[in-house]
RNA sequence: GCCGGGAUGGCGGAAUCGGUAGACGCAGCAGACUUAAAAUCUGCAGCCCGCAAGGGCAUGCGGGUUCGAGUCCCGCUCCCGGCACCA
């Protein structure tokens, strides 16, 4: 960065892994602690084998690891999770913020808000069994129901008869990793338990199953089976050989369930659903029929309408040696409790041994597992697992502002000043890991009373990728590589940060080009050229050349001002070579001693300089100006430079252009009609037949229709 | 499968409150300078027909609205990215 003339102010450094910051997380966990956003549960988790350390769901992808990429096993283990669902519908909300709209989209997914209703069943033996759908207007479909293999009642409600194959089916679901579940893909497995279930709607005597596609971490970890509308368990009918049973009816041809080929999951008008026959129903249009079956449900108290997320509660533990200690205590009297505020920050001993294992060393390191409860006095033993690292980066901006407080996170008066962060730039990577809990944070610390926002980042961009020159992501093994280090020995700073600018949109991207930065450097060795070379002139200083000149001049500095707060900094350095063109015709038109050429000189550097800052110095200083080009004030445009004698018009005939005219901007209607009639290839076409209409788009174009 | 974003000259890309498509640059061609080359400078340049004037065709494909569509509407194709049995 150093090299490219990147600037950073070294006094405002954050180390996350120094006491003197960690010490605010762990400060941080005990408020969160204290309000029940910061719990310890027993839960499926999922376990990283090769990093021996669970990980959040944001963290496995494609069932693997995101740092490791180990498959993932999952495993029942007591953990520390941050409540981040207590937040999922604020969450939702992007108002007032200016995102990209993939990663709102994103975000949106990954909470994945579904509306809908539980409904209770009961076993035939009498155990509640309550289920999640989001189509409540399907009840009396349901011809079976699921568990997942991890169900509670799994265990209790399998008949002895069945329990060898639904055991065997158990075991075989929770060795498989999350990849091997969804490897099997549409393919459906499942074992029948033996006991039947009720359908509280009709009475319906319905078979329970078992089968991995229903998940435990979600709605309930049980469903009702209504194979006639939804794809998943129609699969698992046909599959088992169970009853179909449609109960939404399109128009036209009824459905018939013993001949469906697939689900039906469309709108249509409910049938064979005792008191709700004939009632228009379906997630499209009709949702009504869903809010009626709902209202009926909860008079009977049967079912209420929920609300379920696919957003799980943050998974902060971690295994892991290298990470902030998490500042709770276990005491055999007192259970769990937080470390005092005074005895913060609880510190990563140093003299550990790492076991060939991969075990934390933390779990058999004397000094740090002993310590003595706040509560009563008495022995207590430490906990041992360090927080997610993206626990260091959900509030690292408060802290940069006043790096070094050790009375307070962070300095309250700065926060207001400073935050929220106007614009944050980063890759795509970072849409659901690190901007979903640093919204989150932000959101926890407004309600602790620590700051007063809501949103800690109002505008967003993500940055494009630079690919090789084949037009293929820069990877080793293609060998299409290039290094910024021997980019800036060879062409320098400021080229390759012209020619990053622009060699496309910021935001997309651009596959690399050797040729491309050719290009830019010739432009930088004109811009040299054009400032400091003495004048070869043979015109004479003209009245209409200096107007061009001054045009050009606030042109330029209008566009690029405004391409800058757009982030289009491609089309910024388009107009810098515009008006480096603009100014080597000046300059042969003998204009260099003039106030015009003086102002030219002076914005092209100025509008160069956070491109090319250290070229726009270096010219900065050989023309005479005092101090640095990049404390100066930005240049403003004049709209009056910006006025033209003459303007061209374009003149079509029946929508195609036939010629084009000179007027002053000024002219009235009557004047640019008349100066277009006479334009001889334009009249041409009017003389062929009789002018129907005449539209004049000022300072646009004229346009005839002719029949 | 669902969601999001794209498709414009030989290349990277401009132009989207509908108003002269191709700014700027790369590559290319011609010329100046040079003994020559490089560098630099000047000019030309979407494709097709034409000496020219001019005309025709063109923004992934097919329709539509409009005086006028890269831009709006309907129906497709392909590419990139995300999620993926979430009930």
């Amino acid at each position: 960065f150093g090299q490219m003339g990147a600037m950073f102010d070294w006094s405002k450094k954050v180390v996350t892994c120094d006491p003197e910051y960690y010490r605010w997380n762990q400060w941080f966990f005990i408020r969160m602690f204290e309000r029940g956003l910061a719990y310890r549960k027993e839960s499926f988790v999922n376990w990283d084998p090769v990093d021996q350390t669970v990980l959040a769901n944001e963290q496995v992808v494609n069932g693997r690891g995101e740092r490791s990429g180990a498959l993932i096993e999952r495993r029942l283990m007591p953990q520390w999770h941050f409540k981040i669902t207590d937040y999922a519908d604020e969450l939702l909300d992007f108002s007032g913020l200016d995102w990209p709209e993939r990663v709102k989209v994103m975000q949106t997914n990954w909470i994945g808000r579904s509306e809908g209703a539980e409904v209770t069943f009961h076993s035939e033996p009498g155990d509640p069994i309550t289920v999640f759908t989001t189509r409540p207007d399907t009840l009396w479909g349901a011809t079976f129901m699921v568990l997942a293999p991890e169900h509670p009642l799994v265990d209790e409600l399998t008949t002895p008869e069945r329990r060898a194959e639904v055991e065997a089916y158990v075991d075989r679901a929770s060795r498989m990793s999350e990849l091997d579940r969804q490897a099997e893909g549409k393919e459906k497995t499942g074992a029948f338990i033996g006991a039947y279930a009720v359908n509280p709607v009709n009475d319906a005597r319905i078979p329970i199953w078992i089968a991995d596609y229903v998940l435990m971490g979600y709605g309930t970890g049980a469903i009702m089976g209504v194979p006639a509308h939804d794809e998943r368990d129609f699969d698992f009918a046909r599959r088992f050989g169970l009853d179909v049973v449609p109960v939404i009816q399109p128009e036209g041809a009824p459905l018939d369930g013993a001949a469906m080929t697939e689900a039906y999951t469309g709108d249509g008008v409910m049938a064979n659903s005792g008191p709700f026959d004939g009632t228009p129903s379906g997630k499209e249009g009709n949702a009504e029929g869903i809010r009626a079956v709902t209202h009926w449900l909860e008079e009977r108290g049967i079912g209420t309408g929920k609300v379920t997320y696919r957003l799980r509660d943050w998974l902060i533990s971690r295994q892991r040696y290298w990470g902030t200690p998490i500042p709770m205590l276990y005491c055999e009297r007192c259970g769990i409790q937080p470390e005092k505020d005074e005895n913060l920050p609880v510190v990563l001993p140093d003299d550990v041994a790492f076991m060939p294992t991969g075990e934390s060393p933390l779990k058999t390191h004397a000094a740090f597992l002993e310590a003595t409860c706040p509560s009563c006095g008495g022995p207590a033993t430490r906990e041992t697992d360090t927080m997610d690292t993206f626990m260091d980066s959900s509030w690292y901006w408060f802290r940069y502002l006043s790096p070094h407080r050790d009375d307070a996170p962070f300095d309250r008066a700065l926060v207001e000043r400073w935050t929220p962060v106007d614009t944050y730039t980063g890759g795509i990577e970072h849409a659901i890991l690190h901007l979903l809990y640093a919204r989150f944070f932000t959101k926890v610390l407004r309600d602790l009373e620590l700051v007063d926002i809501d949103e800690p980042f109002l505008r967003l961009r993500n940055q494009g990728m630079i690919l090789g020159e084949d037009n293929e992501k820069m990877s080793k093994s293609r060998g299409n590589v290039v290094n910024p280090d021997a980019l800036v020995a060879e062409y320098g700073a400021d080229a390759v940060r012209t020619y990053l600018m622009f060699i496309g949109p910021w935001d997309q991207g651009a596959p690399w080009s050797y040729q491309g930065i050719e290009g830019v450097t010739r432009f930088l060795g004109r811009v040299w050229s054009v400032v400091l070379d003495p004048a070869e002139a043979d015109g004479r200083a003209d009245d209409t050349s200096l107007r061009d000149l001054r045009r050009a001049v606030h042109t330029a500095t209008r566009a690029v001002t405004e391409d800058f707060e757009a982030f289009q900094f491609n089309t910024a350095v388009a107009e810098l070579m515009t008006l480096q063109n603009a100014m080597a015709k000046a300059k042969n038109r003998a204009l260099t001693q003039t106030d015009a050429w003086r102002e030219a000189q002076r914005t092209l550097l100025l509008l160069l300089a956070p491109i090319a800052p250290h070229l726009a110095e270096e010219l900065w200083e050989r023309i005479g100006q005092g101090g640095s080009v990049h404390l100066q004030p930005w240049p403003e445009y004049d709209p009056d430079a910006l006025v033209q004698d003459t303007i061209t018009m374009a003149v079509q005939v029946n929508g195609k252009v036939r010629g084009q005219i000179q007027v002053p901007p000024d002219a009235d209607k009557d004047a640019v009609l008349e100066s277009a009639r006479s334009e001889p290839n334009v009249a041409r076409y009017l003389d062929a037949g009789t002018v129907q209409r005449e539209i004049v788009v000022p300072g646009k174009l004229v346009s005839f229709v002719v029949r």
